[in-house]
DNA sequence: ATTACACTTGCAACATTATTGCATTTAAGT
DNA sequence: ACTTAAATGCAATAATGTTGCAAGTGTAAT
């Protein structure tokens, strides 16, 4: 990954390398959930890709799609709506972290400094079996 | 609370004591949710109701009043689907506790023995403010 | 027991989020 | 340029949840 590739480049490469086409509206996807610290809805991209007049099931296709090629994360955190995020290729495989919404402003964050303990042995389930996790409260706004 | 009380018993009182009017849509739902082990969505207290025919605005309308009472829980575990517990009146104001869900099998279960830990103190938002853990992954049954 | 009335219900319409079918258009390899 | 599978636009559909309103009912006062 070049240092020099500008975010347009960048998200042709990603979606290339998926083995998907790169057409217009998914490279402008990407860009968007490229350029955003937390996950975003599907009406949110949409907002944002408003000037290209996208419909509205292309968005949702393709952000499934790029879910499947594990472009994205498709997390469902609590307030029924999916939302999407680019999974960073890091160190480790599971980079999954949790996330925070916030039940007044539905604000979200990502959290990476949480981890989980837990107090006896006897439950079912196993942490270890646990690919998501999701906390909600009061943001620092919202007091 | 009278120990030879029975549920149907239990259930009107306890909807009178929220000061609502104890109506068979009210008790029955109640009746439900009292004999289940995990929250319940719309959708499985309507089918466990269906040979009493109640309207599904009703029971809607019943589960958000009893939730406005303090009588029930509404939970958001995260597919998009509200679900719905008993809160049981025991020693700790906020004895919410966690909640795993299976992606696989939709199953739900109540966690009592996972606490969270804080890694570091940087992050907002502070885990003080969280009311709601919810946890995803694979439950024992789907390996 | 009867009555009165606010509370509750049933029904249908509506809102939001997401998915699907299909004809048309397009990206990309040749 | 040509070809074709992949992608798109549009409209219909599904699932979950909400709301307006007329009719019915639980409760307490008489
Ligand atoms: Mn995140
Ligand atoms: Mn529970
Ligand atoms: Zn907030
Ligand atoms: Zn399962």
């Amino acid at each position: 990954m070049n240092s020099k590739m500008n975010s347009q480049e960048w998200a042709r490469e990603k979606i290339r390398s998926a083995g998907l086409r790169a057409t217009p509206a998914r490279i402008a996807t990407l860009k968007v959930l490229h350029g955003s610290g937390s996950p975003l809805t599907h009406a949110e991209v949409s907002d944002k890709l408003e000037n290209l007049e996208i419909d509205k099931a292309t968005i949702f296709r393709n952000l499934t799609d790029l879910v499947a090629k594990n472009v994205l994360r498709r997390s469902a955190l609590g307030d029924n709506v999916w939302r999407f995020e680019i999974i960073k290729e890091s160190a480790h495989e599971h980079d999954s972290h949790p996330h925070f919404v916030c039940v007044d402003c539905g604000s979200v964050s990502c959290m990476e400094d949480v981890e989980l303990k837990q107090k006896s042995t006897s439950a079912s389930p196993l942490l270890e079996h646990v690919t998501e996790v999701v906390l909600r409260g009061h943001c620092n706004e919202c007091a």
